[in-house]
DNA sequence: GCTCCCATACTCGGATAAGATTTGTCCGAGTACTATTGG
DNA sequence: CCAATAGTACTCGGACAAATCTTATCCGAGTATGGGAGC
């Protein structure tokens, strides 16, 4: 069970993204520049935010990605979501209804105790991702490093591509 | 980021194998039957479960998969880790260390706010697992289904292979 | 009759392929800017 | 001098290939059983 690494990627990338000059757009060029990542795949990854709503996308100069709300409004989960899929990690094949006394009728997803504690447990992780928010991540960043912003700014700026 | 079919296969058999009559060991072949799975490929996942200390094994006639201990001190986290191994899904690569500002003398992995969070995420996912043992679920089902026990065992006896 | 030994059948264990998912790359569709041309 | 227009460069978007991981299978190593021979 190994997270999709563009995960890490875009959750840092939202996180400068954060902290982009307000009405402008990044590229995804820029964007990769910044950890010297491939900026085709970034590129992908950002699609995939687009699609979520999380993002919003532009074509043509000018274009690039800026986040589609206020990060206070963007949950860990969104991004994770987004790239990942909604999807269950354990999915539950019911395999109780293929043992000895196993019905077809009945819903094992919901009737399975194994299933049903898998499922709790994935909810607790769920809800840590959704009580966070971009802006409570950058808001602590800020507090450690408060040259962040500018310098993050300042890498936009120079970046080539 | 998708879970191994292994585990779900893994959680039952060792439900199942909770109900196994006292001191006589089930085979890979009788475990699979119960749920009409590949023998050869659980027989792997057992294989793992034995390493992790969960099982013991024991060839040739006679032998099989019993529970290493007793079901009490048995956590579905120590199932689950044994067949997806113990690392995590986020694997922090340290990006926040390639970009402008990052130092080569620093971990990230500890610093990051990002990786902090998501480690956070996976532990309450841990907790939740580590909290609940195969003596609880197999409590639960025995309250809800209380043939089980019996129907596991005429299970086991009827199987072929 | 009892014991020892050998052949046998059975089971785990790891090495070996097939399939699926993730990762990475490329080129085309669309858009805003710019320079040029005509009024 | 101003406006309209055509060309141009830039960026996203989705289609296409490589690599890695998961899934599945097979045969060999080891072990308890059962029968037979010897005492």
């Amino acid at each position: 069970m190994r997270m999709s690494e563009g995960v890490e990627w875009a959750l840092h990338t939202c996180l400068n993204l954060s902290w982009a000059p307000p009405g402008e757009a990044v590229t995804a060029g820029r964007l990769a520049a910044f950890y010297d990542l491939p900026a085709a795949y970034l590129n992908k990854q950002l699609q995939a935010l687009a699609r979520a709503g999380v993002l919003t996308s532009a074509s043509g100069p000018r274009g690039g990605f800026r986040l589609a709300r206020e990060p206070g409004r963007i949950t860990l989960m969104d991004i994770v979501a987004a790239i990942e899929g909604g999807e269950d990690a354990f999915r539950c094949e019911q395999l109780a209804g293929k043992g000895p006394g196993g019905r077809d009728d009945v819903d094992y997803r919901a009737t399975c105790f194994i299933s049903r504690e898998m499922r709790q447990a994935e909810l607790a992780w769920r809800r840590h991702l959704a009580s966070r928010t971009l802006a409570d991540i950058r808001a602590a960043v800020e507090r450690s490093f408060p040259e962040t912003p500018e310098s993050t700014r300042n890498g936009f700026a120079n970046a080539r591509a």
